[in-house]
DNA sequence: CCAAAAGTGTTTGCGTTACACCCATGA
DNA sequence: TCATGGGTGTAACGCAAACACTTTTGG
C-alpha cells in the first residue's frame, strides 16, 4: 500500500473529457468533436486529451477547453469535476482512466476555434447521442450534475455573461430543468439569497428587443444557495 | 486528442485513497493506517493502493476496503467516488493520480483485521490531523460530502445496521451535522418520504437499556430524498 | 414511583404559490 | 395604442417548527 516499487503498480494513460455546456436559443448545447482516428472514426466525441506530465487535471481541462474553444482563458468559465471513470474495458485499445469535468460558459462562446483540425461543433443535448467510447454515459451525468446543483448552489450564473438581468437567470433555469418558474417569486428568491447576485448601479438593457429595459446584476460571491430553490415540476395538472 | 502514439502521453501511477467512516460512541470516526516507510513513515493516512491491471476504481476500493477492514465483503458498504486529486506534487517521489472513495459503514464493523502488517486504527474525525500526503483534504472534502448528502438523499441509512430504529437514525444526522433535531417533526418527515425506511413488521428492540422499546426498520429503495431535511442550525449543546 | 426513551397530537408562524396589477419601451 | 417583457403587491395555502402530552420499559 502506497509502496514504491516501480513493478508495484500498472502504468496507466491518464487524460480528461470535457462536457462543454452552454445555453444557445434557449436549449442546452454541448460541444463535440469528431473523431478522425480509430477507435470510433467518424463518430463524435467529447473533447479531451491526455494529462501532460506537470499539470493537474483541472489545468489539463483548463488547457483542452482553451484550445477547443479559443477563448476560454479570458473569460475563466466554471469548471466542475465531476467523476473519475476507469472502467477497464472502456478504451479499446489500452487502459486509459479518465477524469471528467463539466464546463459552463455563457451564450456567446465562439463557436469553434480549435487548434485542432477536427471539426467541433456545438450540438443541442437532445441531439448529442451515440458518441464514442462511454462519452454518452459521462454527459449524462453532467447533465445530472448541473441539473441539481442548480437547486442548492449559485451555479446558475455561470451560464450567463458577465453582466446579466433575472430575465436570463431565469431563463437558465427553466431550460435546465424544463420547467416553467414565476417570474415574480422567482426574483424574490434570488434577491432573498445574500451574495447570489450584486446590482450593477444604473445599468440597464433590453432584452428582447421590446418591453420594458431590465435592471442588470453581476454574479455575487455566494455559492451555496440556502434555502434551495426546489425543481418543483410545476407542469400539466394543478394539484 | 485521443490519439494513440504510445509516447504522446505520460504513464501515471493511479492509486485509490478511502475515507472510511463510521459512527462510535456518537462521534464520527475515521479509519487510519500508519505508514512504515517514506515518504511520510510513521504518520497516518487514509488506506488507499495501487488499481490492479483490470480493475476499476471502484473494484478497487472495494478490494482495499475489503482487505483493510476483514469483513466489508460480506456487508457491501456504500461507496460514494468523492474526487480525484491529481496535483503534480502531490507524492514527492512520483506523480500519483488518486480516485478517492468515501465508505459509510455501520458502526460494529470490527476493528480493523488488515491484510497488512501496518497498524490501523479507528480515530476520532476530530483528532484525525497532519495526516500523509494531502489526506486531511481528502477527509475534509469526505465529512462534507457526506454531510451534504444527508440533506437531500437517503444516505444516512448507510451508517445504520441492517435493522436500527428511528432514533439511531437520528443520531446519525445529529451527530454528522452536530445539530440537535426535534423528535417528532423528524420522524413525521422520514416516515413521510416514499420508500425511505421500510417497517419490519411486529420487530421491536430496547436502545439505552431503558424506556419504550423502538419499532425497528429497514433501509427502503429510496435514493433521494426530496423534498430535502434541511440542516438548520437549531442551537442545541452538543453531546 | 421515577427516569428514560418512543411515539402522538396540535397550534402557530413563516415561506411559497398563485395571480392581479403597474411600468417602460418598440413598432 | 398594442404587444412585450420588467417589476411590485398581496391573499391563501401548506408545511414544518415548537412544544405539550401519552405510552412503555427498567430500576
Amino acid at each position: 500500500m502506497h509502496g514504491y516499487d516501480k513493478h508495484a503498480f500498472e502504468p496507466f494513460a491518464v487524460t480528461v473529457d470535457l462536457a462543454v455546456l452552454t445555453l444557445r436559443a434557449g436549449a442546452l448545447h454541448v460541444l463535440l468533436v469528431e473523431r478522425g482516428q480509430e477507435p470510433y472514426a467518424g463518430r463524435w466525441a467529447l473533447p479531451g486529451g491526455f494529462l501532460l506530465p506537470d499539470e493537474s487535471a483541472e489545468e489539463a481541462a483548463r488547457r483542452e477547453l482553451a484550445e477547443e474553444t479559443g477563448l476560454a482563458g479570458v473569460s475563466a468559465p466554471h469548471l466542475e469535476q465531476l467523476r473519475t471513470y476507469s472502467e477497464p474495458g472502456r478504451d479499446p485499445r489500452m487502459r486509459v482512466v479518465s477524469v471528467a469535468f463539466a464546463a459552463l460558459l455563457p451564450d456567446p462562446a465562439e463557436p469553434h476555434a480549435g487548434t485542432d483540425a477536427a471539426e467541433a461543433r456545438w450540438t443541442p443535448y437532445d441531439a448529442a447521442r451515440d458518441l464514442a467510447f462511454d462519452h454518452d454515459r459521462i454527459l449524462a451525468d453532467a447533465r445530472e450534475r448541473v441539473g441539481a446543483k442548480l437547486e442548492y448552489t449559485c451555479l446558475a450564473t455561470a451560464f450567463c455573461p458577465a453582466e446579466f438581468t433575472l430575465g436570463e437567470l431565469q431563463q437558465v433555469y427553466e431550460t435546465v430543468w424544463g420547467a416553467v418558474l414565476d417570474r415574480p417569486n422567482f426574483r424574490r428568491k434570488v434577491l432573498a439569497t445574500p451574495g447570489f447576485v450584486e446590482p450593477v448601479p444604473g445599468a440597464a438593457r433590453l432584452t428582447g428587443g421590446r418591453g420594458k429595459p431590465a435592471a442588470l446584476y453581476r454574479a455575487g460571491p455566494a455559492t451555496i444557495l440556502h434555502p434551495p430553490l426546489l425543481r418543483t415540476p410545476r407542469e400539466g395538472r394543478p394539484a
